[in-house]
DNA sequence: CCAATAATTCGATGATACTGGAAATGTGGA
DNA sequence: TCCACATTTCCAGTATCATCGAATTATTGG
């Protein structure tokens, strides 16, 4: 639980596109139960090679997880990854607490 | 504070890069007293050019403020938008609290 | 084995992003 | 006013990303 520099840079591309942002957060409220790649491209509206490459393209970056049911793949949420870039964030970007104006900014084992 | 998808996309694609994300936690360690143009430049290895080109993008996502003294352009984090970027995700992609496996979804203001 | 279903990979196209040198802009001192 | 300094803007050139139809690879049921 230790996300470095490159991975954080991998997470937060990941995230950042409106289709894969919209992924996840379907996926969140999924649960650990997960959705099969057909029920989110109808969920989204995306065509399914489309959603394919957006799916893969998460699953790099290590935020959510495949697994194979029957004919489906089910993609669901790597909640550990996101708790592990909320806590880059919040260590690396912010002043170490919850984003205080950091006058006074401590020692941090930088990258 | 109402970070909404949009703002996140962006906040998020502004993050997504090497360059950026040092320049960001430079500036989240000059705290805000900021640091100058030259200084980040020199800081980073970066030609000016290019830097500009990442600076504009910073603040282009709210993320970093500018201010002029004299012949040089500071800038300095916001950490306001930081604080609202980590609040959007923790609210929208983990369960609500802090990424518990979120096996009990409550209703919330996706969107 | 064959057909049907579920998804991925391939491939071509168009759009954006990144880079960095050179020129332009703003600022202050002599 | 003129020059030096601090940065940005302009402009190519290159690289990477996103899209989506068609072809391909799994998996299951008959």
């Amino acid at each position: 639980m230790e996300t470095k520099s490159p991975d954080a840079v991998s997470a937060l591309g990941a995230l950042a596109h409106e289709h894969r942002l919209a992924i996840y957060r379907l996926l969140v409220q999924a649960g650990p139960e997960g959705r099969a790649a057909g029920v989110i491209a109808d969920a989204l509206g995306v065509p399914a090679s489309s959603l394919s490459f957006h799916l893969a393209h998460l699953t790099r970056a290590g935020l959510i997880l495949q697994r194979r049911e029957s004919r489906s793949l089910i993609y669901s949420a790597d909640f550990g990854a996101m708790n592990a870039l909320v806590g880059f964030l919040t260590e690396n970007c912010c002043g170490g607490a919850s984003c205080a104006p950091a006058a006074a900014p401590k020692k941090r084992k930088a990258s």
